[in-house]
DNA sequence: TCTATTTCTTAATCTAGGTTAAGGGTAAAA
DNA sequence: TTTTACCCTTAACCTAGATTAAGAAATAGA
């Protein structure tokens, strides 16, 4: 539980008795390749933070594609906020993309922590509005720059995910095909030289 | 002030004292076409109540074209969300499409509000929610629709703006060229006869 | 370890949407 | 009311990125 708890510590330092609510709130689990933590159709329930692995978040359009809208690795936290905040059903899927070890608290525990300690509600604005802040800049700059650029800034706002990640995966979430992401890596390369 | 406190009605009733308390720390004002809430560079300060008007929130890319990612008309609110909760600069502007007049709320106030009257915090909780649903939605869709696509589910999802703006507003918020929207009216008219 | 599946790359061809340019229409401001 | 600024449309041509297909390389799982 000890990297859920720096996270923490780095925004609110938590006393004992806080770390203990917290603690019996919380439930650990792991998840293989390929399991998923929420399916179109269904509430999201849990709030996950990322121990180990690795996950994307997706929606499939009605021509069978998927595409990524969001990643998460160790130290992040993941869920479908708006299914989660109105217990609606939820267009997306979140999927493990390697063996991953996780945290999660569920609905109605995280609104009782809550009131019991408020800094968690403080921390979870945070987390939220840090979503948010991405998610408009993400929509700022599909408008203006060419796939090239949002692959080369990818690559800088994520270096751990970018050579960790499937070509594949990157694509999806660039919102292009995989083969002219191959056409753009040969592109660089050779500008490198 | 009614508009504003119908918004609020319709979530959660208000007492007399509440209402009073609410009150004391909103501004009003009239705002000129074409005058401004937000520039890039300033910090949001405000969180603004559209009572009557138009406005639309915009980026500059760096080769000078402007891109819409959001409008509000009556009853909506209004703010850059990322520049409001971390009190940093904007990048983007805010601007009067028609005469307009407005309630504001300053940020220390807004803050100050959450705790002496709970309800506000509840209040402001969901519309930060529906926003970041509202624009969630947007990249997906952006993912995996054609801009006909797009220019008739911005005209369902809101038919009260689609009157209302010109086209050159509404393709800017579509991410295509007023030439293109143009096009793409023609086609749509044809397949109506 | 071996096999099945998934991933990466290349290349040819195609299309949604951009660009440029220009004329006519509307609305704002003086 | 007149002038000016902005808006809409059309049309010809252009380009970023999609699609299809197919072989080579890498990974996962048994």
């Amino acid at each position: 539980m000890q990297s859920l708890f720096k996270e923490f510590e780095d925004i609110l330092p938590l006393t004992e008795e806080e770390s203990e609510i917290i603690e019996s709130k919380i439930i650990f689990s792991r998840v293989k390749r390929k399991g998923f933590l929420l399916k179109e159709g269904s509430v999201c329930r849990h709030y996950t933070f990322v121990k180990k692995g690795c996950f994307k978040m997706y929606g499939i359009d009605d021509k069978g594609f998927s595409h990524n809208i969001q990643f998460a690795a160790e130290g992040d936290w993941i869920a479908d906020l708006g299914s989660f905040y109105t217990q609606t059903a939820s267009k997306l899927y979140i999927e493990a993309l390697e063996e991953s070890e996780i945290y999660q608290i569920d609905q109605p525990d995280l609104y009782e922590l809550f009131i019991e300690v408020h800094k968690v509600n403080r921390m979870f604005k945070v987390i939220s509005e840090k979503n948010f802040v991405e998610i408009q800049n993400r929509v700022l700059q599909n408008f203006s720059s060419t796939a090239e650029q949002r692959y080369l800034s990818f690559q800088q706002q994520y270096p751990h995910l970018s050579n960790r990640l499937k070509n594949t995966q990157i694509a999806s979430y660039l919102g292009i095909t995989p083969e002219f992401l191959s056409k753009i890596r040969k592109g660089l390369s050779k500008k490198r030289i």
